[in-house]
DNA sequence: CGTTCGCTTGAGCCTTTTCAACCACTGTGG
DNA sequence: CCACAGTGGTTGAAAAGGCTCAAGCGAACG
């Protein structure tokens, strides 16, 4: 059930604590592009927000005057039915990107699913950068280019995978994701790699167009066929990355 | 069954044989954004391809060398399962754009649904036309924003709606471009509009994450609901759009 | 210490798929 | 001109995968 939480962050807005420079998306972001004063430029203008897991962050319609880079934590975007059924669209972590961008009314809910550190801007500051900055744009185009490519992937599998293979795909989906949080960029392929997974039952449902009892089952049957090992009840290893792959299609 | 069609387009390339200025997508392409001298360079760079139904205009993987604007037709974007499971992830109508950006491999396949014509770029030509008009990134970034979140509305639909209210969907969906694409901007709310549906049920049913016998029987029920109208196998009309919405969830 | 929330399990049901047959239409070659 | 094959569309019956409903359990929390 979703809480009517406040759409305020829960800290007041703070001036950046730390300057750019040593951030930890400064490779990444929309402000790799930079480089030198302009990096400076930016530090001024750039201020955080902090969320606790649950909390909104964009409501559905909403247009927010602020554009704001990840990070840390987890959010997740969702589109909701006039009956009230539910779909997340897609999962952002750092260094992703999110936000009222060209003024357009935000065409999904945004929440937290886990304590979430966002960077912000407002836009006009952030639109003036983009005039000056033509990297910045190709910045842009290519990050939306990615996330598009990534929601036909999911249209695959809403469309057309089992529901095993949806949920081996998500729990495929957030070992390479959490390894690249560990790791950094290269992709290394440990054994047994051990992750938690912040999402509850009913959000990986809704992630994967399932009910989450039958998340539930295909958990279980995956790790029955020793695909993966559940610890707890978010803790999860996978003893072969590669059958993983495989079992997700 | 996907035969193996020739990649190149059915007639050579040729230059274009009318000047931008007087082109059907000249408000509306990527091209809507240039003036003047600049449509001038536009059109002597630009060149048509035309394709037949059926035949491919993009392999999954490829780095096609070009970028195009869709001047008339429907293109269909897929992606396949190792298995052969197919997923249609998009259609594409006119102004919209296609092909190599940013040298990024084409991440599925693009075939196209009816007769096709192309307006082409090569690739070098329209980066540096990017650098040139910082409009048109801001176009592309708009566009890309547009076409993702019509995937999100998609991945809404393969996750959450029955089979009935996909089918009612896709047919209003093809009403409402239909519309579009003979009245121009304005949306009139035209009571019993006819239109042909391209697509055949097979198609219907990848884009929908169905079979094609349930699409069949779909369209059926609506039919007896009297929410739409079959004349034809791929002719429709329908009394009443709102009815058809509601429908669609 | 009772309540709530997230999670789990079982049983039965229902929607959609699967499988199989058949029809209408079109183009082709004997 | 007709036989025949191929393609797209339709229908029915049976099977199955995932959903619904109902109950119970443990940990966290006021």
């Amino acid at each position: 059930m979703q809480k009517k939480d406040k759409m305020e962050p829960t800290s007041d807005d703070q001036q950046v604590p730390e300057r750019c420079g040593t951030c930890a998306i400064r490779q990444s972001g929309i402000c790799s592009v930079l480089t030198g004063e302009d990096v400076d430029r930016l530090s001024d203008i750039a201020y955080h927000r902090q969320y606790r897991p649950g909390e909104t962050i964009l409501l559905y319609d909403d247009s927010p005057d602020f554009l704001a880079a990840m990070r840390s934590g987890v959010v997740k975007l969702s589109k909701v039915l006039l009956d009230g059924r539910q779909q997340i669209v897609s999962l952002l972590f750092p260094p992703d990107f999110l936000g009222g961008i060209f003024s357009r009314p935000t065409p999904y809910f945004a929440h937290a699913v886990t304590d979430v550190e966002l960077c912000c801007f407002r836009r006009a500051n952030f639109e003036s950068m983009l005039k000056d900055q033509p990297e910045m744009s190709r910045h842009m185009v290519e990050h939306s280019l990615d996330k598009l490519n990534t929601a036909h992937d999911w249209m695959v599998l809403l469309g057309r995978k089992t529901a095993e293979e949806r949920v081996a795909s998500l729990l495929y989906l957030l070992v390479t994701r959490s390894k690249l949080m560990r790791v950094g960029d290269t992709q290394v392929e440990t054994a047994n790699t051990g992750f938690e997974v912040h999402l509850k039952r009913e959000e990986m449902a809704d992630f994967l167009g399932l009910t989450y009892e039958t998340v539930i089952r295909q958990i279980k049957a995956l790790n029955n066929e020793n695909i993966i090992r559940l610890n707890g009840r978010r803790e999860f290893s996978v003893p072969d990355v590669a059958a993983l792959a495989k079992a997700a299609g």
